[in-house]
RNA sequence: GCGAGGGUAGCUCAGUCGGCUAGAGCACUCGGCUGAUAACCGAGAGGUCCCGGGUUCGAAUCCCGGCCCUCGCACCA
């Protein structure tokens, strides 16, 4: 030994290669490399088969574009939860999908230039639709691979797979031959220009001015309300052009009605509204000569003039008195909310206008005209009728069609629909079996099941899979013959849908030919149109649980925005209380909220407080995102911003340290062969243990509630309040100078391996990447899973719950927070530094037996220890009160007092003691000298 | 306009059979340590619990009425 022993290194500081900077931007990657290497995803479920299952079934995203963060936040949670699922002992398989159909994907493909938009051939069309599908669906695929998602990224299922489109084909089928499938006509946007209907993400609303025109309709019978002589219906529009359409007036129901006797006669409006509508028709007000409601007026009649029709008076709440007459001109192949109130009317749509926008031979004297330029023209007529009251013109916001930029006009054509009405009570009962989380998703989309109309299943395009109707040339009926749609089946089966725009019609035809069951014609045609994408994603229970060995139907979980109640969710119910026998696709369903800013609005590329998650990654890296998923409460909005994310950096370093402090404590441990047990742990080692235990217990719940901020925080908390301030603080005296392999050091390795083993299963769901970097460094048994995925979450210890001792360590603790607001005065003072240059004597007195005083001298010489001080004197008693500068007081009648410490520091442990007792070690307290001898005995 | 959800420190979140002075972590400020060191420890400051009524001895919590935000629907004749 030399002159100046070096005792730093008799201590045993930590050591770990485990780095503090996470680097998570470059180090991730190479994760990912070590993932693919060892084939991640096949290696869990290879681990897992057998087990009970656990099934999410993904939601398929659109593919168009790179990911946003509202994908990054939708595709974590369901890795968090089939990550978890795993650990807590099912088989999950995950199998990720993507829409791959429908109009967006078209249009981008058109948009390419590689093609000519006016003479595309639709066969043509579709392989470049699936090069762009397939491009972005690769695209997406990376991206979602790196932000640590496990999954079978090879194998992916795609809507326009053979097998997927012959499974939609199916339950296609299935609505078709159960009936609930017709054919009928509906008003859809439609640019004449470009002739072709247009979908509403193709419309952009833009101010246009338009005629203003308040017109007349006589009153023919009044149904013993209204007079039937010189009476009139006074209407307000501002298309002209639909004036031949006509086919109703539509009344509120609760809304006054007033009889005004004018010089043009007796009018009928709202009473509401009449002054507005005198002052514009140039009258001086009327006479109100009696009030109806609207309810009252229904099943009047009234003449159109220029087409000598007589139609109804009906009622609809879509009325308003905000603007017109209150009596609205309504026809119902030119409106949306006329199409619906004709319908409950009986009335049929009439559409005069061609693909074109020219009027046809319905539109009788206006035939042969373009519907804009007919407008004045029209306008003449009503004036020659004696129907026009008075006209303008008026500026409002009116739809666009996005890409030529002209006004678009409603306009009903022929659409396949789901009539909706045969099942919706099967629907509503379906999602009595389901579990909504939040619980309120089942009112929402039970209402909205309640008041569905038919759904409209059919799109004028090419990029999808077909409607598999053939229809008869000869009667126009179209044939719902099973051993067609069951050919339809299994030819896109084996050749995709391209089948059906390749071969002819007579292809499908079953064994023997399609007869039509009308006509008894025999030829056919394929019908042109092809099914909504929400019909290719709402039939993917069918198309991937049941085409996938390891999947099966219905899922376990649904898991996507609160957005899909409406669409995904719904779709997928439908056609599953149809096709499955009234039952729904799926057991829960589970969504998120949507994200925005930190002052709660949307994010929007205009406000600039868009968040990219592929910019976090660069800079962060994904598991700060990761992590950032889990911190919030996804159930109702989730905030996001660049500060947001920064705090959640600084959480996840804190994560770090702890962990990185924690491996590099176990350097030299041993957990199979020198851990100890319970009975032979210190004290303040069992209180760890049971605080361990209450964690696990509140981490496993809150996983297995979903409520993954429950489990950040409590984890947060747990690292910073629980180990990091207190338990390893404390810690640090007997790891750094007990001997290497004494029991105390040996038990506080124990407690602080179960931590860090516990840690790494607890935030594996989570941080994946760290829990694995963390995972690689942690000391295991042989028989240890090659990777933390495979690990189990960790379960309650009952042995360690130790609710006394909890009590007790809570009211140490309390003495400790008592101590250190004394020991921060002496300090502001400078009388002290470091803690461990004071000594603390306490003044307690007695109280009752296992107060206050029996506790503290049960434990009184765990207390320097507690309190990181060099001693600690208990005077139990009522012996002499506080007399130094430094005092205060603590829980019950406690009273903290902190002087100098006495003795010498000690050159080893720096605690202030008697030195020199040991004389080999003149600097050294009895304690650390006799560490040091028995040491360099050993070696 | 209709339906649903939300509004507690700068940020993320706890906190309901109504009950101490509304909590935690982070961020911030100040201080300590220099044996977790681009770490670690301590202390401090920070709130009109969205607003206004009401019930109650007592309201973040229950009731009524507003405001704002988000999602969906409808409307724009």
């Amino acid at each position: 030994m030399s002159d100046k022993p070096d005792y730093k290194a008799t201590l045993n500081m930590p050591q770990t290669e485990f780095p503090m900077k996470a680097n998570l931007p470059t180090r991730e990657p190479e994760q990912l490399k070590a993932w693919e290497a060892m084939d991640l995803y096949q290696t869990v479920q290879k681990a897992t088969r057998g087990r009970k299952q656990f099934i999410l079934h993904d939601g398929p995203p659109y593919a168009n574009g790179d990911i946003h963060l509202g994908h990054a936040l939708n595709k974590i949670l369901k890795d968090i939860v089939v990550k978890y699922a795993v650990m807590a002992g099912y088989d999950s398989p995950y199998v990720p999908g993507w829409d791959t159909h429908g109009l967006p994907i078209e249009l981008a493909a058109l948009k390419s230039g590689k093609v000519d938009k006016n003479k595309v051939d639709p066969i043509e069309l579709r392989k470049l639709c699936t090069e762009t599908a397939q491009h972005w669906m690769a695209t997406q695929r990376d991206q979602f691979k790196r932000l640590g998602v496990r999954g079978d990224w090879e194998h992916p299922y795609l809507t326009l797979q053979p097998e997927f489109e012959a499974k939609e084909i199916e339950v296609f089928a299935a609505m078709a031959t159960q009936g609930h499938i017709y054919r009928g006509l509906k008003p859809v946007y439609w640019c004449a220009v470009d002739e072709t209907a247009l979908a509403e993400a193709e419309i952009e609303y833009a101010d246009k001015t338009s005629f203003s025109i308040y017109v007349r309709f006589p009153v023919v019978d009044g149904k013993g309300k209204l007079p039937e002589q010189d009476t009139y219906m006074v209407i307000w529009t501002t298309t002209p052009w639909t004036m031949p359409a006509n086919l109703a007036i539509c009344l509120h129901p609760d809304v006054e009605y007033g009889l005004y006797a004018t010089e043009k006669g007796n009018m009928v409006l709202a009473v509401a509204l009449a002054k507005k509508v005198f002052e514009a028709v140039g009258l001086p007000e009327g006479e109100l000569k009696a009030t109806f409601t609207g309810k009252e007026l229904e099943g009047v009649t009234y003449r159109h003039l220029l087409f000598d029709r007589v139609s109804p008076v009906i009622l609809g709440d879509h009325v308003t008195v905000e603007d017109g007459t209150g009596a609205v001109h309504t026809a119902p192949g030119h409106g949306h909310e006329d199409f619906i109130v004709g319908q409950q009317y009986g009335i049929p749509p009439l559409n005069p206008v061609n693909e074109k926008g020219v009027f046809t031979e319905e539109a009788g004297p206006f035939a042969g005209m373009f519907y804009e330029k007919a407008n004045p023209v029209i306008i003449e007529a009503l004036e020659q009728a004696g129907m026009l009251l008075a006209h303008g013109k008026v500026r409002h916001s009116y739809a666009h069609c996005w890409r030529c930029k002209n006004p678009v006009i409603y306009r009903a054509t022929v659409q396949w629909f789901a009539k909706v009405e045969g099942f919706m009570d099967t629907a509503m009962k379906a999602i009595d079996e389901v579990q909504f989380i939040p619980e309120w998703g089942h009112s929402r989309i039970h209402n909205m099941i309640e008041g569905l109309a038919d759904w409209c299943i059919s799109r004028q395009r090419s990029w999808g899979v077909p409607i598999p109707i053939l229809t008869c040339e000869t009667c126009n009926e179209p044939s719902f013959d099973e051993a067609v749609f069951e050919r339809v089946a299994n030819i896109v089966r084996k050749e995709g849908t391209d089948a059906w725009w390749t071969r002819p019609a007579s292809d499908f035809f079953p064994e023997g030919g399609l007869v039509c069951k009308h006509c008894g014609g025999r030829h056919f045609k394929k019908e042109k149109d092809i099914l909504d994408v929400w019909f290719d994603s709402g039939s993917s229970h069918a198309g991937v649980l049941e085409t996938r060995p390891e999947l099966n139907w219905p899922a376990d979980l649904y898991l996507e925005g609160s957005d899909q109640h409406r669409g995904w969710f719904k779709s997928s119910l439908l056609t599953s209380v149809v096709a499955r026998d009234g039952k729904p696709p799926y057991k829960a369903v589970l969504t998120h909220g949507f994200l925005v800013d930190e002052k709660g609005r949307k994010m929007s590329k205009s406000e600039g407080n868009v968040v990219d998650p592929l910019k976090v990654i660069q800079q962060y890296g994904a598991d700060i995102l990761r992590l950032w998923v889990a911190s919030t409460d996804y159930r109702s909005d989730v905030a996001v911003s660049e500060n947001i994310i920064k705090q959640v950096a600084e959480a996840y370093r804190k994560i770090r340290n702890t962990v990185r402090y924690l491996l590099g404590n176990l350097s030299d441990f041993n957990p199979v062969t020198e851990a100890v047990s319970k009975d032979d742990m210190l004290e303040i080692d069992r209180w760890a243990m049971h605080k361990l235990q209450e964690v696990v217990e509140r981490v496993n719940k809150a996983y297995a509630d979903y409520d993954f901020h429950l489990v950040y925080h409590t984890i947060n908390n747990y690292c910073s309040v629980d180990l990091s301030a207190i338990y390893l603080d404390v810690l640090k005296d007997r790891l750094y100078t007990s001997g290497k392999n004494s029991v105390e050091r040996r038990s506080a390795q124990t407690v602080l391996y179960a931590v860090a083993d516990s840690l790494v299963r607890m935030l594996a769901p989570i941080l994946s990447f760290t829990a694995e970097e963390a995972y690689g460094y942690l000391p295991k048994p042989a028989d240890a899973p090659a990777t933390s995925q495979l690990l189990s979450m960790p379960k309650v210890d009952r042995a360690f719950v130790n609710e006394k001792l909890g009590e007790q360590w809570a009211k140490l603790l309390e003495v400790r927070t008592a101590v250190q607001a004394v020991l921060e005065k002496a300090r502001a003072d400078k009388h002290i530094g470091s803690s461990q240059e004071a000594q603390v004597n306490l003044y307690v007195t007695g109280g009752p037996e296992g107060g206050l005083a029996d506790l503290l001298q049960a434990h009184l010489s765990d207390l320097p220890g507690i309190f990181i001080v060099s001693d600690v004197h208990l005077f139990a008693g009522g012996q002499a009160a506080p007399s130094g500068t430094y005092y205060g007081q603590g829980p019950d009648d406690l009273s903290v007092e902190v002087v100098r410490a006495t003795g010498e520091k000690c050159e080893r442990c720096w605690n202030y003691r008697e030195v020199g007792v040991i004389e080999a070690h003149p600097t050294l307290c009895e304690r650390c000298a006799g560490v040091v001898l028995s040491a360099n005995f050993e070696e």
